[in-house]
DNA sequence: GATAATAATTGACATAAGTCATGTCTTTTT
DNA sequence: AAAAAGACATGACTTATGTCAATTATTATC
């Protein structure tokens, strides 16, 4: 590759239309026209490596975020330094949207694993906002969208067994495979147990011995973070999803 | 009063304006014209008995509401039929924000009390926030806030224990009453323990007892749902928001 | 390629909070 | 005014999970 053509691919545009994630991101359900529009603001997407900081709790919001590939969590932080995972965020998702309240974002993101996430500067969506209806409508599908999952995790939180959040977890996680085109019953998880235990709101240890008992029920094949359900049914009879034994 | 005043109240447009919630509500940081417009779209504030629905999980989104007088608890279902509640709405405070995802509500809103709720219907509010940049900015500031707010209950429900859950309930409870002029050492809970309990992830029996115990420990007078502060400075330390013992 | 550091598992034990049961006090109904 | 229903409180007991500690992978570092 000449050095000339390395160097292009700095100046290349982001192309929404083309992106094979559209269908998942930001562009869902938007108009050929109004996609275009959108690509014209997104900016490069943006190489963040394993375990860094995109952006902090109280570092002024200056864009939305989506990602291309990898995974990035955010994380609510209290005021005694504990933090509590909000949202594992695969390719396609969007994330960044606690800033809209005051300018301020009021949680951190951190990647998971060497990521590339794409920008949407909040000046320019606002100003194309303007001009184009359908992105405004967009925008708060997305905005629901997030206060829905957050609902669902809160009563996941106030409500669920550890057992059931976990299989819960894992329906929620082979769902989101599925959407991707990937297999739904054998993946690779991107996070440690840790962030799953804290995610869930349990400890380590806890994550351990249900992965263990899954298994031995049957239910799921572990091994380390790759797993392999072997009984969907029962994981969603065990949420309440499905009534059948 | 003759029957034609009584007549002529309902015929009455709201005023944004000149309702003294207007700092806590919607038009909170907007300009005076912006709210004049605003006040043209919002129908005439809709009294709910105790315990009625205002709407259901499963129902069309038709507005964004405003609570003009009373309470409203909103609360997310789970596929098993469970419920966990999501917010307590005062007035000046606004809900609905659910259905914004794909129209349709993902949560039901139940009066706690006799309430009144302004309705602002959202294609009404759409067509205003083409024609008002500041509208469309205040709608992002609403969905942001949201969004902090549930994350702030993530982090209770996930690493919080009772005793802190039920400290952090009073504080931001207490803080409330006072954004509205009350007082914010005494206050009436509008909610049964019943509601606290689920509101907290915990069991009634452990609200109470808890009540029981902050009141012998002297940081709080009881008295049925009247509640009295008698030490913030050590609730907040409960919570970790202050340092000194 | 050995050594250290990190991640995950597993067992023993402790405990915070739930469940069950009973009783009191309000509030509503008749 | 009595009775019934609902809300709240309190004690006894249970249990789901957390905590602590030790062990075994895995991955990173020199």
């Amino acid at each position: 590759m000449s050095l000339l053509k390395a160097f292009d691919i700095n100046h290349l545009k982001v192309s929404c239309t083309k992106c094979n994630l559209r269908e998942l991101c930001f562009p869902h359900g938007m108009a050929e026209d109004d996609m275009s529009n959108l690509e014209s603001v997104v900016d490069q997407p943006k190489p963040i490596h394993k375990n860094e900081y995109l952006y902090r709790d109280g570092d002024e919001a200056k864009a939305l975020y989506a990602v291309r590939s990898g995974c990035v969590k955010t994380m609510a932080e209290s005021s005694n330094g504990e933090e509590q995972i909000v949202g594992f965020h695969m390719p396609g998702e969007l994330f960044g949207l606690d800033g809209f309240a005051e300018g301020v974002h009021t949680c951190n993101a951190v990647a998971l694993e060497t990521s590339s996430v794409c920008e949407l500067p909040l000046n320019k969506l606002e100003m194309l906002c303007h001009e184009l209806p359908g992105l405004q409508k967009q925008m708060r599908r997305i905005m629901g969208k997030e206060v829905s999952s957050d609902h669902r995790l809160l009563l996941l939180l106030g409500k669920m067994t550890s057992e059931e959040r976990l299989a819960s977890f894992l329906l929620s996680f082979s769902r989101r495979m599925q959407e991707r085109h990937w297999k739904e019953d054998e993946f690779n998880l991107m996070m440690p147990r840790q962030d799953i235990a804290n995610y869930l709101g349990m400890a380590v240890e806890t994550v351990s011995r249900l992965f263990a008992s899954f298994q031995n029920d049957g239910l799921i094949k572990v091994d380390r973070r790759h797993i392999t359900i072997l009984d969907m049914n029962q994981l969603k009879v065990m949420v309440g999803e499905c009534e059948n034994s």
